[in-house]
DNA sequence: ACCTGAACACCGTTCAAGT
DNA sequence: ACCTGAACACCGTTCAAGT
């Protein structure tokens, strides 16, 4: 019995905003157009976010609860497969997702200015599937270093992808295979 | 004999501008703020620069001639050193001048953005030094792969090192080196 | 309890007017 | 030829006023 009952809600205002980042990139995230896409005016979303960082920052924890989803869904382990065919399967899978939804992706790892990051938790959740099959791979004890060097070819090849950085030529999905092959076989020796 | 003699240059707009981005981020590269360190007032601006867009990628450009100095530097060759310890000396020197300049050197390469990069040209000067020891590592038709996996790996560890991403405790410094070995390893293999 | 218009301090950018 | 103030269309954000 609310004299006026909520005509959106936080849900549908991160949803607009993440799909608006995608479209048209961070500088369009605008408290402006995130308002006209909900059917509401600007200072309304106020009720429901803290600011525009508190939003840009909800977005990031949802694309980095995404990618954790992927990640754990093509490092599932099915029979015969060892541990060097699952991380490669999740790299691929790293940057089929960075294809679909490349600004997401920025914007987990780099905060697109360096403040805005998602919460540890769900980082650590995002981390996790990664994390256990690169313990299969190296041990318990050299896990989080090869997990960090995985994380950190996959988001910089598809980072410099994104942005258009490679610009030589050149077959790229063979450059990102032959990377992170290479990376895999040097961890595991 | 010019009616009034230029106040400022461009120049000291491209180092008042990197400056300001180096000290407190890319959101304050502002028309005004640069023109306020220039000693000018903002319209003045769009005599010596396009607009911001245009300064911003100058911006760019101006770090990655560094990057590609720094990188020039770290390869050259001093007697009896090998190919792959000369690829991490350039590892080494790419990661201490992203702790030095670490906006600028996102700038680079991810465009924070997506829409600004460096030119063409720069971006083959700021890649040759890479490129060539690359070559002298895995021959020359291997050397562009080689070159983009080293550099994303690079670029991908500073950045989430800089965005704060590396959060599970542990030695950031030993995890870079594990990981470059690791792949210099693998891509030798 | 949520939504709104009005307001404030800021942006980037243009342009006529000064020297 | 460069600099400037004024102006325009935009930001993010606050707040009193509506229902």
């Amino acid at each position: 019995m609310s004299p006026t009952p909520a005509r959106t809600s936080r849900e549908e205002i991160v949803a607009a905003a993440r799909s608006i980042l995608e479209e048209d990139g961070l500088h369009a995230v605008t408290m402006a157009n995130v308002a006209d896409r909900v059917g509401v005016r600007p200072p309304s979303l106020y009720k429901h976010v803290r600011d525009r960082a508190a939003l840009i920052a909800a977005v990031a924890d949802e694309a980095a609860l995404e990618l954790g989803g992927v990640l754990q869904a093509a490092t599932r382990i099915v029979p015969g497969q060892p541990s060097d065919a699952r991380i490669l399967r999740a790299a691929l899978a790293f940057r089929a997702l960075a294809a679909r939804t490349p600004r997401s992706v920025s914007l987990v790892f780099a905060g697109l200015g360096g403040e805005l990051q998602p919460s540890v938790e769900t980082a650590a959740i995002a981390a996790q599937p990664l994390l256990q099959v690169s313990a299969e791979l190296v041990g318990q004890d050299r896990a989080l270093v090869a997990a960090r060097a995985l994380t950190a070819f996959c988001y910089g090849f598809c980072a410099m992808e994104q942005a258009g950085a490679f610009r030589f030529g050149g077959d790229i999905d063979a450059a990102f295979r032959s990377g992170i092959e290479a990376l895999i076989r040097g961890l595991a020796a």
